[in-house]
DNA sequence: ATATGGATTGCCT
DNA sequence: GGCAATCCATATT
């Protein structure tokens, strides 16, 4: 055998709820070209029922993609400056997304140093709009399938459930009390 | 047609 | 710890 290429996951792994694929998704790789990094820390975002959600007011042109089948990427713009990466989780017309908040970086070091403009390996991806930026993820991957293709998510360590933490979602003004933040406890790559 | 406010980051005091 | 930067979808007139 040659050239083994790692599997990556498929379709039905995204098709469960938020939830679950948040928690599932921590210890597994997301890669862009020659960079990666490995996911310590996710938040889990629902439908019309979650306040906190894009889709919270029903489906609008922006928030199309988290209505479409799972396995795909919803990037979207934040405070105008800060692309945000998320996988689309959930059958297809329901929406359901996990953002992914936080990277230990594995390959591609260099390359994320160079667009970052940062050294420090703390700081390269330890945050949603620091990872997007050292994986050169832009709004132009939105849609894009995350089980094939140039950005795609594997396999790779697994936590068990003494290494995972919890706590509310960061950021929002509304829904303080759930917690849908999961991250890898004490890691040092987390935001 | 215009106004508002983010699923953030980095630089300032 | 506080706040400006900066774009566009969504709500309001």
């Amino acid at each position: 055998m040659e050239g083994k290429q790692r599997e990556g996951y498929g379709e039905d792994f995204f098709d469960g709820s938020a939830e679950e694929v948040a928690r599932e998704l921590l210890g597994s790789l997301l890669v862009h070209g020659e960079t990666s990094g490995l996911i310590v820390e996710t938040e889990a975002y629902g439908g019309e029922e979650d306040p906190g959600s894009h889709a919270s007011g029903g489906p609008t042109p922006r928030n199309e993609t988290m209505y479409g089948p799972p396995g795909r990427a919803y990037v979207y713009v934040c405070y105008g400056i800060h692309d945000m990466f998320n996988v689309v989780t959930g059958p297809e017309g329901e929406a359901g997304a996990v953002l992914v908040r936080a990277l230990e970086p594995v390959s591609g070091i260099g390359e994320m140093r160079g667009r970052r403009g940062v050294e420090d390996l703390e700081r390269l991806a330890s945050g949603p709009g620091k990872l997007t930026e050292a994986l050169g993820i832009t709004g132009e991957l939105d849609g894009e399938p995350v089980t094939e293709g140039r950005l795609r998510i594997e396999p790779d360590e697994e936590f068990s459930e003494e290494r995972v933490g919890r706590s509310p979602r960061i950021g929002l003004g509304v829904d303080c009390d759930r917690r849908l933040r999961y991250f890898v406890e004490g890691s040092r790559w987390v935001s």
